[in-house]
DNA sequence: AGCACATTATATGCTAGCTTATTAAAAATG
DNA sequence: CATTTTTAATAAGCTAGCATATAATGTGCT
């Protein structure tokens, strides 16, 4: 049996180039003690503190529980903070410690080196039709998973 | 504080789309009860009947732990048999059952299905470019990782 | 032949993602 | 006002990545 050649897929382009951009960024970064998923939900944080982990699920379009296991280790970390709320006892706020800020900032620069690397050769045009791309790619998926969810 | 949108980043959008796709594909193809990554073993293991273990990690450009733990539930579920080599007890010699070649049919049905979708709404030349780049992106990632190897 | 080194596979333990189930609290409804 | 439904967060359990370490076997060199 031999079956179709799965590399010519963009689907599995995709993944290869995700999993290899994860692989090289946490490998960089590994002395800063923060993955790029943890960095990432710092920055969002900084952009809406105060909000609730619902709220920041939604905005980085990764599932509850997934979110609540990252803020356990950023917590432990010390550069996040749950604060619960006062009128609702069931929902429990974020805000960022006063630690957070220079690891945010090293992990940008580093953030920036690496996607540099990456994209490294490629002409403004280029650059240009991948960014256009992905997101009307991931419009079709977010539409793609809202509609899995409604129709259940 | 407040630190720069990330979503800008093209490194974010891959991780993203990657994630997505993944989510969307594993929903669809459960009820077959594989998911991409052991789609992708077995239909690599079709084009190179035979290997080693080793080899397909290369091919696959995963760990080779990563690996032994897809080869341990694809055995589970008989659609992989490990050969022990005659000639060199250490390495163990990677063959498809049978019931393997179904499986792999209907789960490429599936996945063309969601990349359609996905990718739904690009002209060609978008569709090009998008490989092309990509394409070119993982490539100097590989350097990359390459690289690093050495250096060390 | 024997010892040092390399290689194959696996074990262990971490992060990150998912789903489904649970708990506690709030909101809605009869 | 009591009961039901919804919602926020977590728990439990799975897959898939990674790194590092180990065991067993081969290879090569003296």
């Amino acid at each position: 049996m031999n079956f179709r050649e799965p590399t010519e897929h963009v689907g599995y382009l995709i993944g290869d180039v995700s999993r290899m951009l994860r692989t090289v960024y946490d490998r960089r970064v590994e002395p800063l003690g923060l993955t790029r998923s943890q960095w990432r939900v710092l920055t969002r944080i900084s952009r809406i503190e105060g909000c609730t982990q619902t709220t920041l699920a939604g905005e980085l379009e990764i599932e509850k529980p997934t979110l609540g296991k990252l803020i356990d280790r950023l917590e432990g970390k010390q550069w996040v903070e749950r604060r619960s709320d006062k009128t609702d006892a069931r929902v429990k706020r974020l805000f960022l410690t006063k630690q957070a800020g220079p690891v945010i900032d090293e992990m940008s620069h580093l953030a920036d080196e690496v996607l540099n690397l990456a994209i490294s050769g490629l002409n403004a045009k280029e650059a240009q039709y991948l960014n256009n791309t992905l997101l009307k790619i991931k419009i079709n998926l977010s539409e793609l998973l809202q509609s899995e969810l409604v129709a259940e």
